[in-house]
RNA sequence: GGGUCGGUGCCCGAGCGGACAAAGGGAGCGGGCUGUAAACCCGUCGGCUUCGCCUACGGAGGUUCGAAUCCUCCCCGGCCCA
């Protein structure tokens, strides 16, 4: 769901705007790329390989680039990468992948390809995007066709040139042919997005800067054409730790069957402050002025955390539409506004926090403590909820309970339909009577 | 292939016949402080029918009243030689 509405255009600079977010890690030459993009519409590739059934947040900057340009007056394209998702791309990583099986790969087209839809603009018109699946050109070329097409113009030099393949022989961890071949397979695709439909320019995160440039040249080799490359800095914490993961090191998957819109928006609001100016430039699509507006009164004032609930409420609202943004803001208040006591919340608010908040169904009135946690998967095992309870990190519809011999009844229904549990400070769980 | 050192709980790493579910650190999980933060302090950190029992120290056997610790074979990794 595109922050702005739709089919809407305007004509900015999208290069200082991006750059002004902190978009820009690098570019080919900035001052012919600035002047081809004020020349009027250009094509833009990115692509998304099917690695997973769904993106996750990293992908999102690839995404909002590709909305942010198509703002800006140009033409995006989303590239499935249904034949590079077979071979795995080994830039940024330190070990060979595990290919993927026919229906594993069907499977997580499936669940990228909507998503790669939802955030871009469609609709006919000169800036339409389209959404290719570079399968399509890749599945019929022979192997010798293509080592005579694609491999002939590019020197081994050049490929272990490339840092990704650099990291991997250094460590020596070392990597299979496959892989090592993955960055013609992309060069390929620039190459035939140059040729059949006008593309100029691929974007991606700085660790697709070898494998653009490969294709650039590749380009200007095949074609005499020129052709141009921008890469965003990898999302990363101010720490230095790859983002893209909660604090626990979880995924954030942008597909709510994978992540909750709540537990989404939870992960956003647990942002260090140093880092949040940044993130509302880099992922939302608020005016830059607004942006460091907020960032400002958050700095002024880090403790009402305005910064955060802002930058949650924006990209839980750009993933999972306004309905769900409000609705998991709404549940963080109930459960940490701390307003109203949880026993006195009325049956409303009640129902509401537990559609958003993981839940189940009491296996039966009168089980005890130990096995509820369990059940809820709030404790791993019976052990670990004994010990939850001996710490004091267990509530029961906001009341601390230690004992455990308590059992779960009816009179702790709230309403008669739920119990809330909460182990620490923030996991959650409501239980409705069996 | 020969030699050698080693494989311990989520990770690193002590232990080298009983006092060992196994030191110490890290991560994790909690509590306190706070802002659903950072830092810091404290606790906890195999499982269970939890004052006790079961399963665990690469695998399989064996010695012993008793083994992570000793022996045999096997598997895997580092280094040296070929």
């Amino acid at each position: 769901m595109p922050a702005r509405p739709v089919g809407q255009t305007c004509r900015v600079d999208v290069l200082a705007d991006l750059d002004a977010r902190g978009l820009i890690h690098q570019t080919t030459d900035r001052r012919a790329l600035a002047q081809r993009l004020d020349n009027g519409p250009i094509t833009v590739y990115c692509g998304f390989d099917p690695t997973a059934a769904s993106l996750h947040v990293g992908n999102l900057m690839g995404l909002l680039t590709l909305r942010r340009l198509q703002i800006g007056g140009h033409r995006p394209i989303a590239l499935a990468g249904g034949a590079t998702g077979m071979i795995g791309d080994p830039s940024g990583r330190s070990a060979e992948r595990n290919l993927l099986d026919d229906d594993a790969l069907a499977r997580n087209l499936e669940g990228i390809v909507p998503q790669l839809r939802q955030f871009l603009d469609f609709d006919d018109g000169p800036h339409a995007a389209r959404l290719l699946d570079n399968r399509a050109w890749t599945v019929g070329v022979g192997v010798l066709d293509f080592l005579r097409e694609v491999g002939k113009h590019v020197t081994v030099q050049q490929m272990v040139g490339k840092e990704s393949v650099r990291n991997r022989l250094d460590d020596g961890d070392g990597l299979s042919y496959t892989e090592f071949s993955y960055m013609l397979l992309q060069a390929y695709d620039y190459l035939w997005l140059a040729e059949n439909v006008e593309c100029e320019l691929q974007v991606g995160g700085s660790d697709q800067w070898g494998n653009i440039v490969l294709g650039i040249d590749l380009i200007r080799r095949r074609l005499g054409r020129a052709a141009h490359a921008l890469t965003w800095p990898l999302l990363a914490r101010s720490d230095g730790t790859k983002y893209g993961k909660t604090a626990g090191g979880e995924t954030l998957w942008l597909s709510a069957d994978d992540m909750s819109p709540y537990r989404f928006y939870q992960a956003w609001i647990g942002v260090d402050d140093a880092d949040v100016g940044r993130l509302l430039a880099q992922l939302t699509f608020l005016d830059l002025d607004e942006a460091s507006e907020i960032a400002a009164a958050h700095e002024a004032d880090p403790g009402r955390r305005e910064g955060q609930r802002r930058l949650a409420a924006e990209i839980t609202r750009i993933v999972h539409g306004d309905a769900a943004a409000t609705a998991a803001a709404g549940a963080s208040e109930v459960l940490f506004g701390g307003a109203v006591p949880v026993r006195q919340a009325s049956a409303a608010a009640l129902a509401f926090v537990a559609a958003e908040v993981p839940s189940g169904q009491l296996r039966a009135l009168g089980t005890s403590v130990v096995d509820v946690l369990v059940d809820a998967d709030l404790a791993r095992s019976r052990s670990e909820a004994r010990r939850a309870l001996a710490e004091g990190s267990v509530y029961i519809n906001g009341e601390r309970t230690s004992d455990p011999e308590r059992v779960v009844d009816a009179d702790d229904m709230l309403h008669g339909r739920y119990v809330l549990l909460r182990r620490g400070k923030k996991r959650w769980h409501a239980a409705t009577a069996p």
